[in-house]
DNA sequence: TAGATTGTTAATCGATTAACAATC
DNA sequence: TAGATTGTTAATCGATTAACAATC
């Protein structure tokens, strides 16, 4: 395999997807599945789901399927499912504050290690044991603790200043749920979560299907 | 214009970036812009983003461009940003809290109207003048009111029968946080933010870029 | 072995980019 | 008018689907 073929996004993107159905799987007690029984599971085409698979290496056996679990384990690795993460999270808001809380964070091998805001009312405070500390000590915490990424729940003034002292702190994985898009360098991978965009994708559809054609 | 020609979701996922640029213009009093204006602010390019523009209309002017207060109320209108919508959310742990309390909804023209949970602790409660309710007054509730919007923000096992109870409810669009996949008839929009998915794609970038290739 | 299903090449489809006539 | 920029057609690129030889 090509070490270095260029994998499109939408690829990427239908991975956790599989991986998620697998694991349902494997939670059932079923150890072989094929691109078949995947494509009803996930709605992806059979034959798609085999080009997607060997862009990373022949998984299955041919006549057989696939064997679940090592699947599974495969495409973790791909996505990185199986390593440990530790985070930061920035803006303890409406947003920063359900990050912080999320229990499936904690069982998926995330580690939110701190968490910043600028509001004194908010400083001080703890979410799942992590004392919100104030904003300004950032750079400082950044410079004596290893991060690996950083989620941006900012409001979108304060989203680039945000990144940047992250950016220039060393973490090279943002997740920004800012509704503004942030620059960043080659090297940082960055992932928006764009709610508003989202939800205006929704009421085009609701529209279109609720507004009578005249 | 072919009133039926088929929109792909691209175009339509990159309607609302274009929507948001317009409005950051018109807040700074710029009321003239160009597709290669909009792709420097983009990143898309300009010749995508004529084309995406006449997939709905001419709205622009040769040799001129685009009128921002125009273009940005044409797109409003595609993607209903001129409208108002009443929504309910269905579960009220992290995530559902957050949406609730998102206050860009309100002044977007979003009116959460009901809130439910089956967690006897937090029925009973309010969120932003919103009380929530038992989940098994949903029927009671959607049949005595009027409702555009559901928002499903229970734990995955509930999701489908929320849904369910969403869209015989008369429910035509559903924005579902819950991280499993659910199915709803063709005629109800329905758009799903995993964050799951959103997550791994992150830590999949990450890894390809700070793993050493060897 | 025969049947099943992969891995992979080839064909198709759709989306993006390029080019340019129209026209303000 | 000359310059600029759209709207739109044509060319290119990339992603998906189809087909089938390999093989378990």
């Amino acid at each position: 395999m090509d070490r270095d073929k260029k994998i499109s996004t939408a690829v990427i993107r239908r991975l956790p997807k599989y991986y998620r159905y697998l694991k349902e799987l494997l939670r059932k007690g079923i150890y072989k599945t094929s691109s078949k029984e995947l494509s009803q599971m996930t709605g992806f085409s059979a034959s798609q789901i085999r080009q997607d698979l060997n862009n990373f290496g022949g998984f299955g056996q041919q006549g057989f399927g696939y064997d679940v679990y090592n699947l599974s384990s495969e495409i973790g690795k791909i996505i990185g499912a199986d390593k440990n993460y530790k985070i930061i999270i920035v803006g303890a808001g409406n947003i920063g504050q359900a990050i912080a809380n999320y229990t499936g964070f904690y069982e998926n091998g995330y580690d939110v290690v701190a968490i910043f805001d600028k509001n004194p009312k908010l400083i001080g405070l703890s979410l799942r044991n992590v004392t919100i500390q104030d904003i300004d000590e950032i750079d400082t915490f950044l410079s004596q603790n290893y991060v690996d990424l950083g989620v941006i729940c900012t409001p979108k003034n304060a989203a680039q200043t945000t990144a940047d002292s992250m950016v220039q702190n060393g973490i090279k994985g943002i997740w920004n749920f800012a509704p503004t898009d942030i620059r960043v360098p080659d090297d940082v991978a960055l992932e928006n979560v764009h709610l508003n965009e989202s939800l205006f994708s929704l009421t085009y559809y609701y529209n279109k299907n609720t507004t009578k054609a005249d």
